[in-house]
DNA sequence: GTGGTCTAGACCACG
DNA sequence: GTGGTCTAGACCACT
C-alpha cells in the first residue's frame, strides 16, 4: 500500500482576523513546519479536503496552496497531491535582512503606542519564539 | 490663552509602503508623541493644512484625524481645530496586553519563515526599540 | 495634474498556447519590463482595463497582477493603481542558478529530438537574446 | 529473427519534476535514442515491465508509449511488443523550424527575469549542449 | 480521485 | 475610480 495519507493540518480560520482567508491558510502551513508538525515529503491535504474541514470555497484552498507553491515551499504534482517541498534557500541574503527589519518595524509600530518598557516588549518576544522552538524540539526526539 | 500656531508635523508619506497614506498619518503622529515632538495640548495642522504639505488627498487626511480622534489621542473643538488629548488609560490592562501577543503574534508569523535564529530576531527588535528610546531620551534633555 | 497615466502593455493573448492566460500576462509585464518598454515607478493598466483590453475576465487580470506583486516585481496600491518596482535582487545566487539550469534542461529536451546541430541551436538562441537587447538599448538611448 | 529481449530502459522517474510522469517516459525515451543506447528496431519494456519497473501506473506507461506512438517514433506490432521505428522525417523543415523557436521563446521567457547575462545563459546552454554530444559519441565508439 | 484555470458576480478597503 | 478577496460552478490535465 504505497499510497500516501496526508497530514492533517492544524489550522483554525479566524473569519475576525484582519488577514484574509487564504493568507491565514499560507501562514498556518508556515507554522506547522515551523513547529515541525509536517516535514519535507509530506502530503498536504486536497483542495476540497481542506475546504470541506475548514468549510470555505476551495477555490480559496487553492489561492493559498498556489501561492506556497510559488514560494517554493510545496511542490504540487497533479493527479497526486501537494507535498511540503525539501527546504531550499530561496531569497537573497539581503533580501530576507529587507524583510526582517520590515517586519520589525510593522510590530514597532504597533506595539510603540501600548506603554509598554522596551524590556516587556522583548520578554514577550522571546517567549513566544522560545514557544515555537521548544515544540519543534519535542517533536524532534 | 490658546495656542495659535499649529506645531509642524514631521511626517513622511512613502509611496511604496504597503500601508495606506491613512493609516501612515495615523502612526506618524502616534510616533511624533512617542518621540515626544508633540506633547498633551499642542495643535495639530488643520486638514487642508496637512494635506497641502502632504500633496495628498484632504478627505485621506481627515480619515487619519478621525481615527485618531476616535481613539482619544485627539480632541478636536469645533471652531479651533485639533488638539493633543491628555493621555488618558483609554485602553484597559488586559486590553493591551491581548494587543501586545497579537502584535507578537503576527510579527512572528512575518518572520517564522525567514530562516533567522531567535537572537537574531531579538537584537533586532532591541536594536528598533533603543534607536526609538535615544531619540525620545534626546528631546526630553 | 498630477495623475499618471498609466502605460500600455504590448501584451497579446494566444489561446492556443500551452500556458494559461495568467501566465501569458506575467510573461507578457516581464518581457515589456526587459525590453525595456516600462521602468520603475511606471503605472500598469488597471485590473479591469487590461481585462477590457484582452477581453478576458478581469479575475484573470488580478491573478496574474496579484503574482507579480508577490514576485516583488511591482507594488500595488489600493486606490491607486499597480507600480513597477525598484529591482530588487529577490532570488538567492544559489536559487537563480538552479532556475537556469532548470530552464536549460526543459529547452535541451524540448529541442534534443528536432536533429539541429549544437551550433544552430546556440545561434538561434544567442538570435533571440540579442533581439532583446537590442530593442532595450534603442529605447534606452 | 525477432529480437525477443527488451532493451532496459535507463529512465528515472523524478518526483519532484515539475513534468507529469508520463512526459518524463516520452522525453526519457526520447533522450535514450539520442544518446544512442536504443536503435531503430530495439524492443521497448512492455507496458506492464516498465510499470512495475518505475513502481508508476500501467495507464500512466500507456499514455507515454501511445504519444510515442502517434509522435512515429515507436511502431507497436500486435502480439510483439513495441518496437523502436525506423527514422522518419515526420516534421517538415518548416514545422521543426518553428518549433525550435518556439522552444527558444518558452526558453528565453523562462531565463530573461533571473539576471543573467547573454554570455551566461549561451554558455550554459552550450554546456549541455556538449554534455549530452560527448554520451553520444561515447556510445558509438 | 488529484491539482489547476477561467468565468461571473458580489463585496470590501482606499483615495 | 483603484486593488483585492470570496463564492459558485464549469472545465481541463494527470494518475
Amino acid at each position: 500500500m504505497p499510497l500516501l495519507k496526508p497530514k492533517a493540518l492544524n489550522i483554525e480560520i479566524v473569519t475576525g482576523d484582519s488577514r484574509p482567508i487564504f493568507k491565514q491558510i499560507v501562514d498556518g502551513v508556515r507554522r506547522e513546519m515551523a513547529k515541525g508538525r509536517i516535514v519535507p515529503g509530506d502530503l498536504l491535504p486536497s483542495y476540497r479536503g481542506l475546504a470541506a474541514q475548514l468549510t470555505i470555497n476551495p477555490n480559496t484552498v487553492a489561492k493559498a496552496y498556489s501561492q506556497l507553491a510559488n514560494d517554493g515551499i510545496v511542490d504540487s504534482r497533479k493527479g497526486l497531491g501537494l507535498f511540503v517541498a525539501e527546504p531550499r534557500q530561496v531569497l537573497s541574503k539581503k533580501e530576507k535582512q529587507q524583510r526582517l527589519a520590515h517586519a520589525v518595524d510593522g510590530f514597532i509600530n504597533d506595539t510603540i503606542s501600548l506603554g509598554f518598557s522596551d524590556d516587556q516588549i522583548l520578554s514577550e518576544v522571546e517567549r513566544a519564539l522560545t514557544d515555537l522552538s521548544t515544540q519543534s524540539a519535542k517533536r524532534a526526539s
